[in-house]
RNA sequence: GCCGACGUGGCGCAAUUGGCAGCGCAACGCACUUGUAAUGCGUAGGUUAGGGGUUCGAGUCCCCUCGUCGGCUCCA
């Protein structure tokens, strides 16, 4: 970041007396009012809040300014050019209506209602607009305002009157006064006359003009439920971008670029590991040997790890009669996002869309005794959801999965310990893959939406501590998530972000007191009495699919050596050493690593290429002189080499690098 | 599901706005036998996603279906 906006170490504290204006405050501070960038608004020490330049405390008080590129001023600056973008919209297209207008990680939006939805064209003359308020540098005045006038003053924009309507609601009574508690308008004045030119109900705080927004631009338009809600009418919002420098805009910019190179549906495509056959429908891959490799290494890990830790392997089928979701609860749940059924004589059937009522017949098809618990089954077990058709994407988001799915059967006592034990080896597997880039969402039971849960007060209550216990205790950043737990109880999951920084749920723990009631499990306790455990449902990876598409974009397409379909690859000089080289592959293959020798017409060159674009961590390179000598040029990833080394020498180095699945691309680093 | 954009050989793109469907890469063949990121020449590959309509004529305009992309909503 590059602005000269006041750093924390030249940001100074200011005392001011009551009545003081902030802009008053920041001349004190020695930050220049009408300076391109640098201080924008002030905060408040102690109340923590954001003041524009117009506001002035009750008594006196501690202020000190916000440099631009901060993420409080950011924030400011993007919420200005969302302003800026409102009033370019209203002038551009009359009658608009507005929603509302954040400032979001990166950028802004606004939401508007127009009579036809924009177009690209739209979006090019609404920034060019934007352009032009900008550079006449407006400025913003804050001016309050009580309900009943802003109500008039309001009189045709729908949705601003909604949000009076809801403050209102909310505080219990209408602001007759101007003044605290009240509503704020936001008044955009002409540069030199002061003239009103354009106004929004808002909070704020805003900049001082709107010339100090240095650097933005409209990314993309969509549509968006008004407040959230499906029910609600959808407005047309327009996303944005704004920063404190032009630099930092461009720097943006070229980030994002970078991180679409990462995709995994692209690089899927170019790695020939995946693809969506139109002809099987939306949101079902077929793995290609090359994307199976990498399945089955995974696949073979997860199994192999949940050995480690004490799981019970057991195996269900795609398909069961329908009574089994009316008995788990799901159905009445889950039936719009579930295949539909198939009757055969005389029976519904339907495909799986989660293997924990199966798991719940296993665990009840003999006596248990409360010496087995915890007993912990475990399954790959692939899932059908029919998820709708606008949330499918890539591997994140599939209509058929693979979870590596668990459920530990244990009393009420063993489940802090269980729940924890379960967190940790998630967060462990995650460590294995390099993998840390996550943080922890708890989600919890809507208090507000008593008919989308199930269960007592009390469990709800208990469950959720104890989820928030063990979370709390990971260390871990920890999200609420309120309103986002199952039907039948809380959850902890692990989210973890794609290359262009879509959060995505990998692992997920969840706590349930139901299932166990609905299939009246049971185990006989020490005192010979009957006792119904408690089930704790755990996926690590989630779905086999989305790891893999999180993985191939957290690595970029270069796969871990112990993960790449094509470890090594073999390259003659010329013909002559094609055999030579198909020898050292029979070596490798003995040891477990797989490498291919390019046999085609291309040059060395090319082959070089193409092996280097297919982001192969090793390439053993044979000319005449390297035959003749039982050596090779072992050249790694990040094109650094080695010449002559002994072919025992190449082969044993590279299955020891495999074995010890170290998560980088090879470098002559690892080797030395 | 909703709003919008889009769909041309396996991949990336073009087709003068309604007038002969083309290019590069990949594939295949031939020649070259090469020392660290593209050797040359040639061949094949298309009912322009599918269906219907308008028109003398449709990749291009209209309608429907499927699919993709960007969001919203949802995510056991």
């Amino acid at each position: 970041m590059s602005t000269t906006a006041p750093r924390s170490a030249s940001v100074k504290t200011v005392k001011v007396a009551a009545g003081t204006t902030a802009a008053d405050a920041l001349g004190e501070a020695g930050v220049e009012l009408n300076g391109p960038a640098g201080a924008v608004v002030v905060r408040q020490l102690g109340s923590g809040a954001l003041r524009d330049l117009a506001w002035s405390p009750d008594e006196d008080a501690e202020v000190e300014p916000v440099a631009a590129s901060s993420p409080d001023g950011l924030a400011v600056l993007r919420h200005s050019a969302a302003h800026v973008m409102a009033q370019a919209v209203q002038d551009l297209f009359p009658g608009t209506l507005l929603g509302i207008g954040p400032p979001i990680e990166n950028g802004f939006y606004y939401d508007f209602a127009p009579a036809e939805p924009f177009t690209p064209d739209d979006l090019v003359a609404i920034e060019k607009k934007m352009g032009e308020i900008i550079k006449a540098g407006q400025r913003f005045s804050r001016r309050p305002v009580s309900d009943a006038d802003a109500r008039i003053e309001l009189d045709a924009e729908r949705f601003k009157l909604e949000l009076i309507d809801l403050k209102s609601q909310a505080t219990g009574e209408e602001a007759t006064e101007v003044g605290a508690g009240g509503l704020t308008m936001y008044d955009n004045l002409d540069a030199r006359s002061g003239e009103l030119v354009w106004t929004d109900l808002c909070r704020g705080p805003h900049l001082p003009t709107t010339r100090r927004i240095p650097a933005f631009k409209l990314m993309r338009t969509a549509a968006a439920y008004w407040r959230g809600n499906e029910k609600n009418p959808q407005l047309q919002r327009i996303y944005g971008t704004a920063w404190a420098s032009r630099d930092d805009l461009k720097a943006y910019l070229t980030q994002l670029e970078e991180a679409a190179k990462r995709d995994h549906r692209k690089l899927g495509a170019e790695l020939d590991l995946f693809s969506f056959p139109d002809e099987l429908g939306s949101g079902l891959p077929v793995f290609h040997p090359k994307g199976g490799i990498l399945r089955r290494a995974l696949e073979d890990y997860v199994r192999q790890r949940h050995l480690d830790e004490g799981f019970d392997f057991v195996s269900t089928p795609h398909i069961t009669k329908d009574g089994l979701f009316h008995t788990s609860g799901h159905l009445p749940y889950y039936a719009d996002t579930m295949f539909p059924p198939m009757e055969l004589e005389n029976a519904e059937y339907r495909l799986k869309a989660m293997n924990c009522p199966m798991h719940n017949l296993i665990y009840r098809s003999r006596g248990r005794s409360y010496r087995e618990l915890p007993l912990r089954l475990f399954e790959l077990g692939n899932v059908y959801r029919y998820e709708k058709s606008g949330v499918v994407h890539g591997l994140t988001r599939v209509r058929g999965l693979t979870m590596d799915d668990s459920h530990s059967y244990c009393t009420p006592e063993q489940a802090p310990a269980e729940i924890k034990h379960l967190l940790n080896f998630c967060l462990g597997l995650f460590r294995d893959f390099g993998l840390d880039d996550f943080y922890l969402e708890l989600s919890t039971r809507d208090d507000s939406k008593p008919d989308k849960f199930i269960g007592t007060d009390e469990q709800w209550t208990v469950a959720t501590q104890i989820l928030q216990d063990v979370a709390t205790e990971s260390g871990l950043d920890l999200v609420p998530d309120p309103g986002g737990a199952a039907y039948y109880g809380p959850k902890i999951s692990v989210q973890a972000k794609d290359a262009i920084g879509r959060t995505w749920q990998m692992s997920t723990i969840q706590y349930d007191f139901n299932q166990p009631a609905r299939f009246e499990l049971e185990y006989q306790a020490a005192d010979g009495s009957r006792q119904q455990p408690v089930m704790i449902h755990s996926a690590k990876f989630g779905s086999i699919e989305r790891f893999i598409g999180v993985l191939i974009e957290h690595y970029a397409g270069a796969l871990p050596a112990w993960l790449s379909p094509v470890q090594v690859t073999g390259i003659p000089v010329t013909d002559e050493q094609v055999p030579y080289l198909r020898d050292v592959a029979a070596r490798l293959r003995i040891q477990g690593i797989r490498m291919e020798v390019d046999d085609s017409d291309d040059r060395m060159q090319k082959k070089i290429r193409t092996a280097q674009k297919q982001k192969v961590p090793f390439m053993l390179i044979a000319g005449e002189a390297d035959a003749s000598s039982n050596a090779v040029s072992f050249r790694y990833r990040d094109g650094e080499q080695r010449n002559g080394i002994p072919v025992d020498q190449a082969v044993d180095e590279i299955a020891g690098f495999v074995a010890r699945r170290v998560n980088e691309s090879p470098t002559s680093a690892h080797f030395s």
